[in-house]
Order: C-alpha cells, then sequence, then structure tokens
DNA sequence: TCATTTCCTGATTACAAAGTCAGAAATCTT
DNA sequence: AAGATTTCTGACTTTGTAATCAGGAAATGA
C-alpha cells in the first residue's frame, strides 16, 4: 500500500512504479487515477486523516472531564492508534523534521488541529494544578516523539540491541511505561497524589 | 556543509550538485575526494562520530559515580550535544525508521555502541532500585526521543504553534522540562526523594 | 446491440541527478 | 626551473523515474 511505503521511505525514496507493483497496476494507471505524485501522496495521507478524525470523536465525548483525564485518555488513544497506523508518526516525523510545503498541507488538514487541541487541554491542566507549568507546546511534542519514539524506531532497536520491541509482551510494557513513567513525569506532586488515593 | 544537507533533507534529496554549490566546488570535484554519494555520506557521519567520542570521554571521568547520577549527566549532554549538532538526532530518526545498510553501518560506527552503554547504564539503576522497572532498551529510546523531540521538530513546532523553539528562553525551559518532567518520571520514589534531601 | 464513457496499458518522452573521463590548473619535490 | 603529483573542472554518458499520450479493453447506458 502506497502509505506503508511512503512512511517507511519517505516522499522521495518511494518510486510510482514501486506503488504500482504493489497494488498490481501500471504505473500510468497511478497517473490517471491520482494526477502526479503527490497528489497520490495527499491521498494517502487523507486516509490517515480518517483515523484522526476517529480519535477526536472519542475524545470529544469526554469533554466535560478534567483536561488531566482528558489528556489520560488522549495518550491511551494516541498510542493505540500509533500501534495501528504506524504510518502516522513515521510521516509526521519525516515531514516534521524536513519542513516544507508538505508540512504545511499535513498541519492544516491532519495534525494541527489536534496538536493544538492538546495544547490547550495541557495549558488547561496547568491552570488546574495537575501539570507542571512548562511550555505547552513543548509538552505535546515530548510527550508524542517519547510515546512514539519506541513504535518509530523498530528497525534501530532490532538492529542496536537485537531485540524485537513488536512481540505482544514487549508492547504491554512500553504502555505501561509511556503511561507511567512518560506522562506521569509531567504530572505536578498534587496529581500524583489524587491518583495514588483514588485507583 | 553537507552534514546540514543529509540531517535536514535525508540522504535521498540531498544531490552531490548542492554539496558542491554548498561547498563551492564543481560536482566531480566530490566524486575525487570521495568516491561516490554513499562514501561521501559516511564521511560526514564520521565527522559526528568525533562528537560522540567526545561525550563518551566526558562520562568516562564518571564511571564510579552509581548509575543514576551517570545517567543524570548523559541526558544532560545528549541535550547539549543534541542543541549543538542537530543534524545527529535528524539522521538517527531518519535512519532509524527507514532501516537499512545505512542504519547498520550507523549502528556499527556511531550509536550502537553509545546505546547500549545507556541501555546497561539503565539496568544498573533499575538494579539499584533507582529507575523504575521498564525494558532498559525502550527506557533509553525513550528517553532520547522524547528529549530531541522538541529539537528535531522545529520546523513543526513552527507551523503547528507559530512560536519558536530556538530563543534561549525556549531553551531554557526545555532544558528543565527533559531533566525534571521526562527524566523524572522514570525515577523511582525513592531516587526522587533522595534527590530532594539532598539537592 | 451500439454508443459512450470510464478505466487502464505499452511505448515513449523529458528530465534530473549520479557517475566518468580527458585534460587543465595548482601544488609539491628535487 | 623542470618534472611529478595532487587537485580540480567542463563536457559527457548513463540511469532512474515522473509524466505523457495514443489507443485498447471493460463497464455503463440507451
Amino acid at each position: 500500500m502506497a502509505l506503508d511505503q511512503f512512511s517507511r521511505l519517505g516522499f522521495e525514496r518511494v518510486t510510482l512504479a514501486g506503488i504500482a507493483e504493489a497494488a498490481k497496476v501500471s504505473q500510468p494507471a497511478l497517473h490517471y487515477h491520482f494526477q502526479d505524485k503527490l497528489q497520490l501522496w495527499r491521498s494517502a495521507m487523507l486516509d490517515l486523516g480518517a483515523v484522526i478524525a476517529e480519535e477526536e470523536r472519542l475524545l470529544e465525548v469526554a469533554r466535560d472531564a478534567p483536561a488531566i483525564t482528558q489528556l489520560r485518555m488522549a495518550m491511551r488513544l494516541f498510542l493505540q492508534i500509533s500501534r495501528k497506523h504506524p504510518a502516522l508518526g513515521r510521516i509526521v516525523a519525516l515531514e516534521g523534521m524536513a519542513g516544507g510545503e508538505r508540512l504545511e498541507w499535513l498541519d492544516r488538514h491532519l495534525i494541527g488541529p489536534r496538536n493544538r487541541r492538546m495544547a490547550k487541554l495541557v495549558r488547561q491542566a496547568i491552570a488546574d494544578g495537575d501539570i507542571k507549568p512548562y511550555p505547552p507546546e513543548q509538552v505535546v511534542i515530548t510527550l508524542e516523539t517519547g510515546a512514539v519514539g519506541v513504535i518509530n524506531m523498530t528497525p534501530l532497536i532490532r538492529v542496536t540491541f537485537a531485540t524485537d520491541p513488536e512481540t505482544p509482551a514487549a508492547r504491554a510494557a512500553h504502555d505501561d511505561m509511556v503511561l507511567d513513567a512518560l506522562f506521569g513525569g509531567f504530572l505536578t506532586d498534587k496529581a500524583r497524589n489524587a491518583r495514588e488515593n483514588a485507583p
């Protein structure tokens, strides 16, 4: 699938011939359905958009809960989705580092609204005294990049540690680690204690 | 400089003509000094290798300190170095996601030994009861990707939040956040308390 | 059934970028 | 200074790949 190739290799390393082969059609057929390579890329990204929208929908239900609760839910969802669609995190990482037109498109159509919403939640949680007072944007990015690090870097982990991070056990450990250690590190003592008293 | 181009754009998007222009030489001159593009890439990476070696040297001095102390030092160093040489984190992210021959080369010559050393420190710190007992490899990767997230994603942050993460104030906040919230989240209560009593 | 539109292919073009090579310019050696 | 060696360049070839196009097959509608 095109999405998979784009996310694993990045825009430039992907060839239309390769996508065509994987899709078992001829290369000009791609030009028929999508005008050019960029349009094809955008189309693949919009498929991911549906996934993000789904997440938004689930969070919407909890919009009256305290910000810190919503954030924890969002982290959990983010992990689930990142596992199910590893392409998403890789794409964001690739384009987010490079900058340029495609990043701006992604921002407008996929990730921008979600990230700004997250930052708003963090700001709220800080005001509530539940999250330590660091720049909300930095908190969001650090939580997200930290959470998907192990997922994105699967090839590196395999090479460097000769270990498979995709076994069920490794995934379970990772989920716990992200929610407990990573997310937990941003909690204030107040929020941490509240959690311990009401588990 | 070639390093900068490679890290910002990735191997494929970089053209020899572009590097030649930036270096104010002709394109064939590159072929004279380095046989081909891959060799040029490797050479650029080895320049980064010197940076890593420097870090190793500084840490070597503290090898008798407790693992947790060494880890904190390593995080601090890692941040400094990542700021000074943003190319490093971007390259690792790019190749670490993609896998392949270049990743294996990087592992062997640059990042593998360091990461395995870090994992060993984490294992030790867990045994000491200072770090929460999660898979050491995952801890290392999560700490590293979380720490450089804001640095690597500078373009995304600018686009999404219309905010500059490279001002002195933003950097100072980021340093604190990484060492306090990110790293702190992996500490056990024991280690956290020990730190509070002896600041 | 025929006509028309939709979908797709093989063959080809256009172009960008890696890599080659013969020889010029600069530098070093004695 | 003369020769030898190193360093570099302009012009070229080769290759990989995006994009085009004329036309054929398949579906759709009358």
